[in-house]
RNA sequence: GUGACCGUAGCUCAGUUUGGUUAGAGCGCCUGGUUGUGGUCCAGGAGGUCGGGGGUUCAAGUCCCCUCGGUCACCCCA
């Protein structure tokens, strides 16, 4: 019996667990003021909704998906991202027009696993779909951007560039193909085997870089519609005091995307896998899914990547209160009392047998909770002894204040 | 898929170079230091297939081969 986690996949234990929970919830409720209602979409789809919406050419498709055979020979595969799925599903259900929608769930790739880079991982993520206005890229852009803020990642970059539509691409696909034929003995063999099949891929080559540093980029082959959307973008990004650099060679993996595409970039954190989110528009996915033509733009967050690149920080409390029944008989009480604290907002908690006044009190600092009320003679006064288990201080409470006196 | 480094107690590691008695430390864990007080302090205790398999040897944690696992980087991407 293999008792390990699988390769590349991680259990989360307190105390890592709580900076989760609190990116969880920061998430949960900053997308919903942002007027993004939950949307939740199977953890693995038809292989095709991916094949199709990623794209064949992709490293993604062609050898990172979890694919597999179900008991009814349908080929399924583990979502490896959730934009597919999302728009999948606007389609499926009929939806027209308008649609903003948030989710937050594991995602899976068959990769070598190293920092930042899971099989399992975690995304968070928004769907703007239905609309083709700038603002709506700015206002995705804008909403990752003050989450990885309220996070505590101080210091990000937001890369930003503009891939044109299909039709720019076209000549610049011509353009950039014989750029790099002319060049073919000079990049690596990866690079070259792309030439023919997803040249613009070649563009964010790290090993290539050198060569690449005067190549054209799709941004200067743009026609005056999709200019104009990338220059009211910039205008934009300044509008609203987002740190941003343009990154002409930026371009995204996934083939859906079209004009902008972004990626945020934390200045101060120097792994390899440093992207902490990333995204853009992608007006030709629903077609591709078999869909009518839908507007589209949206952004995807690596919460596990988030984590690593906010480091070893203390973890923030998980408990307020620490019940310490000093005499047994007054068991019932204190469980009352403990729903009262519950009920108004204190997070309390209390050994669930019978165990010694020192056990408790054990029990109570391996919890880390902030205060010990001590239920026993003293509550036939209806007061608690509370212990600030970090001064070690000790005062008489009356219980009903015991809500109040915490926030202080 | 490619490469480099690393696997000894729950965790962090020493011991491997130069093979040699019952494999160690710190932290953590458990018990005790009498009444209703944790954390600190003192005393005791539990806990190890030295990643696994094979080989060399009188003798292997230590040398050789294979294998599995981990980490980081390439690649890719969140």
């Amino acid at each position: 019996m293999n008792l390990r986690a699988p390769k590349g996949t991680d259990d989360v234990f307190p105390p890592e667990s709580r900076a989760w929970r609190r990116l969880l919830r920061t998430w949960d409720d900053l997308s919903e003021r942002y007027g993004y209602e939950l949307v939740m979409t199977p953890s693995f789809e038809h292989t095709e909704v991916f094949a199709r919406g990623v794209g064949e050419a992709t490293e993604v498709v062609e050898k990172q998906m979890y694919t597999f055979e179900d008991k009814g020979g349908r080929s399924l595969t583990l979502r490896p991202e959730n934009t597919a799925g999302v728009v999948r599903a606007y389609i499926q259900n009929g939806r027209t027009g308008v649609f903003k929608g948030a989710y937050s769930g594991a995602m899976y790739r068959y990769e070598r696993p190293q920092e930042g880079r899971r099989r399992q991982f975690w995304q968070l993520g928004v769907e703007y779909l239905g609309e083709s206005h700038v603002d709506a890229d700015l206002e995705v852009i804008e909403l990752g951007y003050r989450f990885l803020l309220e996070a505590g990642l101080g210091d990000i970059e937001v890369l930003v560039n503009s891939i044109g539509d299909p039709a720019d691409r076209v000549a610049y696909n011509e353009l950039l193909t014989s750029w790099l034929t002319d060049r073919a003995d000079l990049l690596s063999s990866d690079a070259r085997g792309r030439i023919e099949s997803n040249p613009l891929r070649v563009l964010d080559s790290k090993v290539d870089g050198d060569v690449l540093g005067d190549s054209p980029t799709p941004a200067d082959h743009l026609s005056e519609e999709t200019a104009a959307h990338y220059a009211a973008l910039v205008e934009g990004l300044e509008a609203r005091e987002i740190t941003y650099r343009k990154a002409p060679r930026l371009v995204r993996g996934l083939d859906y995307y079209n004009r902008t595409v972004f990626e945020y970039v934390p200045k101060l954190y120097a792994a390899a896998q440093n992207t902490v989110g990333g995204g853009g528009r992608y007006d030709g996915l629903a077609e591709l899914l078999g869909g009518r033509h839908l507007p589209a733009t949206g952004l995807a967050l690596g919460l596990d990547r988030i984590l690593v690149a906010l480091g070893d920080r203390p973890p923030p409390r998980a408990l307020d209160v620490f019940l310490v029944i000093a005499d047994p008989s007054l068991r019932a009480e204190a469980r009352d009392f403990a729903r009262r604290l519950r009920d108004a907002g204190v997070r309390t908690d209390f050994v669930a047998g019978e165990r010694s006044v020192k056990a408790q009190f054990k029990a109570a600092d391996r919890r880390d909770a902030a205060v010990v009320a001590v239920i026993g003679e003293e509550w036939s006064d209806g007061k608690v002894t509370v212990k600030d288990l970090s001064s070690g201080e000790e005062r008489l409470v009356v219980a009903g204040d015991l809500p109040g006196w915490m926030d202080r």
